[in-house]
DNA sequence: CTGAAAGCGCTTACAG
DNA sequence: CTGAAAGCGCTTACAG
């Protein structure tokens, strides 16, 4: 049990066991015949010393380090944590392990991010979210794909659609615009008619994506949008309370709120409340992702779901491949193809939608 | 930016620049003078190539590879990703990445996780969350951080009480009991008497320490604990409503909930709701840990606020040292002894205490 | 300021 | 079934 000054090297549990290196290695992987006798000894040294292999060393050798590369904006917000623990749970399932960088919050910091997981020789990474929109930017990421794969490596993105340039790289994406507009519909279909889109940050393909979605309603009605109807801006609560309490005072006109992402609509919900308006009585409040406090907010919200953690899953089989994933066939058939795999959004109604308020 | 085929090595731009591999390795490395104009022809052969080094190689060669390895239990829950937001924040100012490996609630694994992340040589790995009360597991455990000293990488507690066996590890925790002694002296104070004590996993530290306050505070007033009034089981909502359903079916005698975190806090709430209980006027419940879902449930939770994401921070300085961190000594000097650093807790009020019921 | 060479700790054909 | 040896892609004394 006592372990040797400094690390303990392949080199150092031959000699204890009076083999070659080679012979170590062998039992160590255990893919090459080894004499019951001989492995044992080694067992045993290998145990004296408390050795453990150098993943290192052991990439460098030419074996794949089965890591993958994962790029998160807020590990904290859970459509970030939810996508992310799938990925962890397929990752376990395929013996990898996760290399999870985050932005910070600060998006334009993700390619620096994918050069460092590059360096660490991920065998793939996993860019999670939406995709930051600028021309450049996106060219400059496109290079780094086809750098990427030059050495091997797969890049995928999840939640945001597929490079331009027919960059190489794998998406499972989800029906984002689609999903808005049937979150818009519903409300068309209540009878509201002045509907408030309400945050998200604009320079990201999910918002952009969203709030097509919320015109396209509107388009298909023969209705036209008021643009003092969207208001943009962020993704978090504290946007969500301050523009509804601000429309309030201002008495903009409307009587149903699409929120940008649940936090928001969290934070529109209490606003309402604070503003002495009931939900859904008087206002009713759509939230976009269902991640948890969308349970948990009274009434509890009607909001769009997103299969997350599928989608993290559905990730790490594109990265790793379906003769990996230790699954049988089951959707890597569905997969397997080219082009963007786009799962599916649906609504789930809750309380926080009614017919609008007559009058 | 045509990427050569395979990926290119030093060598490779070492020979379209006309040096020698070294000369390359110290402009990239930016460590020692090198010739302008060599600089520049180097800096462009490593363009054209789109380079990238490979992190293994160099790790190998000596350079540390300034990785830290995480392990959580569930990065879902809130107090994990809170705590891991912390650490990667902290970790981007100290030019380091994380690895993240997940239990996935399977606290066992966590000596499978410790030992990939050595494996990957990470300079540092903070266990985040509380320890395994087992004592094989424990002396496993030590076991294993006697190795990695040897090897020259830190482990780092994170939540968690240190190692028996005076193993040698880092420990960044928070003073967990008095947070539930707190928590139930409140409660005492406002008149409650039959306090009933909910969820937690009776296997991990966190839950034996939280169990402890609130039989602390019961010992300092003289009262006794109704073993009826302590139901543990799990950390997670949905026990918290379907023990508080049937607790209410039962007609179980008490005015208040402790719960052992927020989530079986905020599923009490609904409980109670659900059986017509008002809250705080009939039943006050207190959670634990105050992660953003405790200012979202309706009354808002009173609950023991813990600094998550500081623990998270603090355990990064730990695992790089003070002088690496690239910031002042702040509190470095706090942290540079040996023994735990143990973070304070308080007692957040909202809505969900007031005083017992008369009669 | 620059290069030749050793070495980091493994794996894997290639020979026995 | 086992070993000697080359090689993975870097960095770093050691010499110029």
């Amino acid at each position: 049990m006592a372990a040797a000054e400094g690390r303990a090297t392949l080199q150092d549990v031959a000699e204890r066991a009076g083999v070659s290196t080679a012979t170590v290695s062998r039992v160590l992987n255990g893919n090459y015949p080894v004499a019951a006798e001989t492995r044992k000894r080694v067992e045993k040294a290998v145990r004296a010393l408390g050795y453990v292999a150098n993943a290192h060393a052991r990439a460098l050798a030419g074996v794949t380090n089965r890591t993958i590369g994962v790029v998160v904006s807020e590990i904290v917000d859970p459509f970030f944590s939810l996508i992310v623990h799938g990925i962890q749970r397929e990752a376990a399932a395929a013996g990898r392990i996760c290399l999870i960088g985050s932005t910070l919050g600060e998006e334009h910091r993700e390619l620096e991010i994918i050069e460092l997981l590059h360096e660490q020789r991920a065998e793939a990474v996993i860019l999670v979210g939406g995709a930051l929109l600028d021309e450049r930017y996106q060219s400059k990421l496109a290079a780094r794909a086809k750098a990427m794969e030059a050495s091997g490596a797969k890049l995928v993105l999840c939640g945001r659609p597929p490079l331009a340039q027919s960059a190489p790289s794998s998406v499972v994406h989800y029906d984002n615009e689609h999903g808005a507009l049937n979150a818009t519909d519903h409300l068309m279909g209540l009878g509201h008619r002045r509907i408030l889109y309400l945050g998200g940050w604009p320079g990201i393909s999910t918002q952009r994506d969203r709030v097509a979605g919320y015109r396209l309603a509107h388009e298909r009605r023969g209705l036209r949008v008021d643009p003092e109807l969207v208001i943009e801006g962020e993704f978090s609560r504290r946007f969500g309370y301050e523009r509804t309490a601000r429309a309030l005072r201002d008495a903009l006109d409307f009587t149903a709120i699409l929120a940008a992402n649940d936090a928001t609509a969290a934070g529109a919900l209490q606003a309402l409340r604070d503003g002495g308006r009931k939900v859904p009585d008087d206002v009713s409040v759509v939230g976009y992702d269902d991640v948890p406090v969308a349970a948990e907010t009274v009434p509890a919200l009607t909001t769009v779901h997103i299969p997350l953690q599928e989608m993290g899953r559905a990730a790490v089989r594109l990265a790793v491949g379906p003769q990996d994933t230790g699954r049988k066939g089951d959707w890597s058939d569905e997969i397997a193809g080219p082009g963007a795999l786009v799962l599916g959004t649906h609504l789930v109604l809750r309380g926080s939608t009614a017919p609008a308020p007559v009058g």
